[in-house]
DNA sequence: CAAAAATTTGCAACCGGTTGCAAAATGTGC
DNA sequence: GCACATTTTGCAACCGGTTGCAAATTTTTG
């Protein structure tokens, strides 16, 4: 089927070698045997098969992309940017979608069975462990959007949690919120607990303002609507910081619905600043994740880990900054 | 760096037939031997390079999953639906983002380099000659969302795009709109056309009927109310069929930014029915789109491909439905 | 129990490339 | 033009597996 280095050879009269060298850079080759071996590549539609050349080489140029957030319109922009980023590098991503799994030993086999270079793990709700799994076993990863630790296990790139709590809940504060509230997303996802911490540290410092807490089932627009739901029931708080964007959005989606305005009656701010909270009809106030940067380091560090498998490792933490939008109210002009 | 086959041959004493055997089913190893084996396996932690087998299986797994629509929100149920259903049936999705490119030579270079056992094309806005290319290089390949036709070049699994905008001006027709319009995607895009196409043979048939057309720039939210707001500056029409969900959704914030009421002011419908389209918030009167069937007759065609490479060329169509939310007038009681 | 049939096993070649090494070719200085 | 340094080339072994074939072993049969 596919045309061979060998027939190349043959047909350019050369030895083997020769064409193997024309197509790996850095190879020494005369200008001469250059042009007789692409003529006859190019006669024979030749090109390299990079799985036969990974055998040698060890590397494979896969990058195995490993999500369990295929429901959180935020992570189309993910894939997106991760995919054309690897793209831009020579590297391809191999995506791996654990749905509903948390066990890494599938995922690791599959992938070491692939010789994939490295692994990037993009969730913000699976532990800390599950990278860990890729790192014991000799594949070079990186957790996104993991949770931050002052002694990392493995690299992680992505936001401090718990200052994001807290940069929500002072900005409920700021705002003369007296009675406020943190409606996070799953409880096991690490980045609800930890911007659960932030949010609770902040309002420590407030003894005379009330704050609560609940969690919804899942960083979903569903979840977000059927937990606000519920909250309208009693009474409900003047402001909640949702655990993320499309939680707010399902927020919004029952508070509305009950006749209730937004930011009159209640406040949101979100986290994440997805596209859909740029849209008009949401307007969505939130805290902003600097998802590029996050992606864009992540790939960098994990390339860097092929040359430097045993990178000591580093936890990259990228600031966030509240987005003022139409879902809270205004800051009192003091 | 990883166990080979030649350690746990050494470590089970036998020859490295007897370790490949083992590990390939349909091979013939007898009981003990297979014990033997699979202890020295289990003790070396081997798991056999899926790679250096498809050099000589010819098979790699890797289904090449290319797309360029990493915008849309409905693609991220596609992707999950697709990866989902690979990984099921043993098979890894080689993502390639296409992003602005429409030129298939650079992705079917590269997934030809990496052996890919076939392609699907995920798209409804590439022309019917990119999936064709991946069959030119002898790849199978199976292009779905694309155009349908009764003389395929290449497998097309969807819907008919034709007919669903027929759909849409009958339903439009049926509750007694007299002025309707057509507010499509790209204009470039094969289901855009397809989709006007059928709008206006429906609509032909009504000839006392008003009917007028515009395209969008992008099947995109900014580009849905960029355009839905320049129509609202001259007088609109009643009812909207917009090219699809994510465009009505950016139509409809213009409409309601305006201080018109849907569907009292004005109809919408799209098309698609994403999981957005059923949020509350949203209440999209859409037309159907069966993704799930589409995405799983994909893959059982590009899995029977492997097979039969030559497999005649087949459209699977599947049948759309409307489906009745809030944003178009009831249907007259008759 | 021997002979025939069926199954299991190992040898060795192969898949499509890469690469260290030595030989061949080319370039340089005098 | 020659001796030497430098570059280019081909040989052959190797990467981690698979597989046709024949030898070795086990099972079946009479």
């Amino acid at each position: 089927m596919a045309v061979t280095l060998k027939e190349v050879a043959e047909r350019a009269k050369v030895s083997r070698s020769a064409v193997s060298r024309t197509f790996t850079d850095g190879a020494s080759v005369s200008e001469k045997m250059r042009r007789k071996v692409e003529k006859a590549a190019q006669e024979l539609g030749y090109s390299p098969n990079a799985l036969a050349s990974s055998l040698t080489t060890g590397r494979t140029k896969l990058i195995g992309l490993v999500s369990n957030n295929f429901h959180n319109p935020i992570f189309l922009e993910v894939f997106d940017r991760f995919t054309r980023r690897l793209q831009d590098k020579g590297l391809r991503p191999l995506l791996v979608n654990l749905s509903d799994e948390t066990d890494p030993e599938n995922s690791v086999r599959m992938l070491r069975q692939y010789s994939v270079d490295g692994v990037v793990v993009a969730s913000s709700t699976l532990p800390t462990g599950f990278a860990k799994a890729f790192r014991d076993a000799g594949v070079p990863v990186v957790h996104s959007f993991g949770r931050a630790s002052s002694s990392p296990q493995v690299h992680v790139v992505g936001i401090d949690n718990v200052e994001s709590g807290r940069m929500a809940a002072q900005t409920l504060v700021a705002r003369g919120y007296t009675e406020v509230a943190f409606m996070g997303g799953p409880q096991n996802a690490t980045s609800t607990q930890d911007r659960f911490e932030g949010f609770c540290a902040e309002m420590a410092k407030h003894p005379d303002l009330k704050h609560s807490h609940s969690f919804a089932d899942a960083y979903s627009f569903e979840a977000g609507r059927k937990e606000m739901l519920r909250l309208l029931e009693h009474k409900p708080a003047q402001a909640y910081f949702c655990g993320d964007d499309v939680l707010s959005l399902g927020a919004l989606s029952a508070i509305k619905d009950r006749g209730l305005k937004v930011p009159e009656d209640i406040g949101i701010i979100g986290l994440n600043d997805m596209e859909m909270a740029r849209w008009e009809s949401n307007s969505l106030t939130t805290i902003h994740q600097p998802i590029e940067q996050i992606v864009n380091s992540s790939i960098e560090l994990v390339v860097a880990m092929l040359d430097e498998p045993d990178r000591y490792p580093e936890a990259r933490i990228f600031p966030c900054r509240v987005v003022e939008r139409s879902t809270l109210r205004p800051l009192p002009s003091s």
